[in-house]
RNA sequence: GUCCCCUUCGUCUAGAGGCCUAGGACACUGGGUUUUCAUCCCAGUAACAGGGGUUCGACUCCCCUAGGGGACGCCA
């Protein structure tokens, strides 16, 4: 049996550094038995995926030097490998099961779902849906269906009893079925939720190890089950430990840069921040530390991968790979450093900001400074204001940095309409408003325009500059952050 | 709240019952090299969550407690 491995990110956002961390041990460890790593987007969310995450997601994954065998972009037998254009095979399989009853069509509409999990929330019980439509006479729900009634299709659920599977790091793992959903395999969109889609998906594409996040340990005997009822064998699952923020909640982009895009833009080399993921929650036989990929793939090995989440350690990165820029030869560095910043592509993005500004090309340096190098360190005083107090700029950091959140795109345009929006929400004259903005992204009170500087910084950068903003003017404590999420909160719905 | 997972220096980790006076790395501190700085070199501080067992012997095995995390969506 060849050893067939995948990663299966969902295109909704920016490319996460945890779906490269997943798709390094993936791809390494089916390279280390000779075998196959595929990628496969799963994009059955409607709403939220769209195209233009996915090719990011392909783009970072390449930066990073992660190759796979099979894909959208390059087929391969097992295709077609986005989740969107396998939507027939999901229903056959879903009606299949809905013929040897081992699903069944239920009608509950979301209104009634949510007040069922309100209740059972407030009661202390795992939510879960209560069965209302699993007694339906099938030949009844037929014809509702037949009628056109809007439904789902959900998975019966053994009524007690435990699921017993194997995780591959940690043994037997057995969780009652009275914690387990029933759970919706086929939207009412005729999309397949995740759990239909992957379980037959691994099963047609040969996967035979599934190597993920440990935050699926919980939902795995929902994937067993349907194996079972399928009559497939059970591929292999070794639950990865999450990467976590500093304080131990699983790594976000509320707390931390997450996006491979970060780590590219403020010019981390990709085969340092393998090695660095390659460090979380593995290590080297011989305790070595520096190490590439192909040095990982020779001595890797499931029995070496720990447990417990690591903290994501920008200060070791650093490190990490700072020790790679210096290996580098000086005719390598220089092509790093230009294909880094001095790309055609980042200079033209500078050039609307720039060229009107300049009269001579040696004011171009200072005035980029904070755009190609970090910001100056802040102190509360640069945050001096003729109307604003330093509760009021914190107060604007806040709501601007969760308004920054939401966003889709990150774009200059959408910036300049949400801060608008957002100023005249708190009532805050938007040159005022923008000015602890200028201060946390420049260190400076003027800069080159703000949402441009904002666009070129990305996402992950931009936030980090008014966190440490935030920071500098004397932070925000626990329960002042609480007030300011419901204000936000509150201003955000009208 | 219910269920599941996890628990060695601040952080990443080594450790598969005696090699442990618990090792390495980052960070930190001190010292050296260097025209500054950085690099580099040397040294130092610092951990087995707690309590019970099992054993001649427990960081390693078992149980309990505590702490942390995750899941509980027509999201993945």
């Amino acid at each position: 049996m060849t050893v067939r491995t995948r990663v299966a990110p969902s295109p909704t956002g920016d490319p996460h550094v945890g779906t490269a961390y997943v798709a390094l041990f993936n791809s390494v460890f089916a390279r280390r038995h000779g075998g196959q790593f595929i990628l496969r987007i799963e994009d059955t969310d409607r709403e939220r995926s769209d195209v233009a995450s996915e090719s990011m997601i392909m783009d970072a994954l390449r930066w990073t030097g992660i190759e796979w065998d099979e894909g959208p972009d390059r087929g391969g037998p097992c295709g077609p490998y986005r989740q969107s254009e396998r939507v027939d095979i999901y229903r056959r399989h879903a009606q299949r099961l809905v013929d040897e009853d081992r699903a069944f069509c239920c009608f509950c509409t979301p209104d009634r779902l949510d007040a069922l999990r309100r209740a059972q929330r407030q009661r202390g019980e795992t939510s879960r849906y209560d069965g209302l439509c699993a007694g339906l006479d099938p030949a009844v729900a037929a014809s509702r269906v037949e009628a056109g009634e809007p439904h789902v299709v959900r998975m019966r659920v053994p009524s007690d009893g435990a699921c017993r599977f194997k995780d591959r790091l940690r043994g037997v793992i057995e969780i009652p079925w009275s914690q387990v959903d029933m759970q919706i395999l086929l939207k009412s969109d005729g999309f397949p939720t995740y759990h239909l889609a992957v379980v037959v998906d691994d099963h047609m594409m040969g996967i035979t190890h599934v190597l993920r996040g440990d935050d699926w340990i919980t939902s795995t005997p929902k994937h067993e089950l349907l194996y079972r009822h399928f009559g497939w064998d059970m591929p292999e699952h070794a639950h990865l430990p999450l990467l976590r923020n500093p304080d131990r909640s699983k790594l976000s982009k509320r707390k931390n840069p997450t996006s491979l895009h970060y780590f590219r833009d403020v010019g981390y080399l990709p085969e340092a921040l393998l090695n660095y993921l390659g460090l979380m929650g593995w290590s080297m036989p011989d305790e070595r530390e520096l190490f590439s990929v192909d040095e990982m793939i020779a001595e890797f090995d499931l029995d070496r991968v720990s447990t417990g989440g690591p903290v994501f350690d920008l200060e070791k990165l650093n490190w990490l790979n700072g020790q790679y820029i210096r290996n580098l030869s000086p005719a390598e560095f220089a092509d790093r450093v230009g294909q880094w910043a001095l790309n055609r592509d980042r200079l033209e993005r500078l050039v609307p900001m720039i060229q009107s500004r300049t009269e001579r090309l040696i004011d171009l340096a200072p005035q980029v400074d904070y755009l190609l190098g970090e910001r100056r360190a802040l102190s509360a005083d640069l945050f001096q204001h003729r109307t604003l107090t330093e509760e009021d700029c914190k107060r604007v950091l806040h709501h601007a940095l969760a308004m920054m959140t939401t966003l889709r795109a990150w774009e200059g345009s959408v910036l300049m309409r949400e801060c608008r929006a957002l100023s005249e929400k708190m009532d805050i004259k938007l040159r005022d408003f923008l000015f602890p903005l200028f201060v946390a992204v420049s260190g400076r009170a003027t800069a080159l325009p703000l949402f441009d500087s904002m666009a070129f910084l990305g996402a992950d950068l931009t936030r980090t500059r008014l966190r440490s903003a935030i920071v500098a003017l004397g932070g925000i404590s626990k329960k002042a952050t609480k007030r300011l999420d419901k204000e936000f909160a509150a201003l955000a719905q009208n």
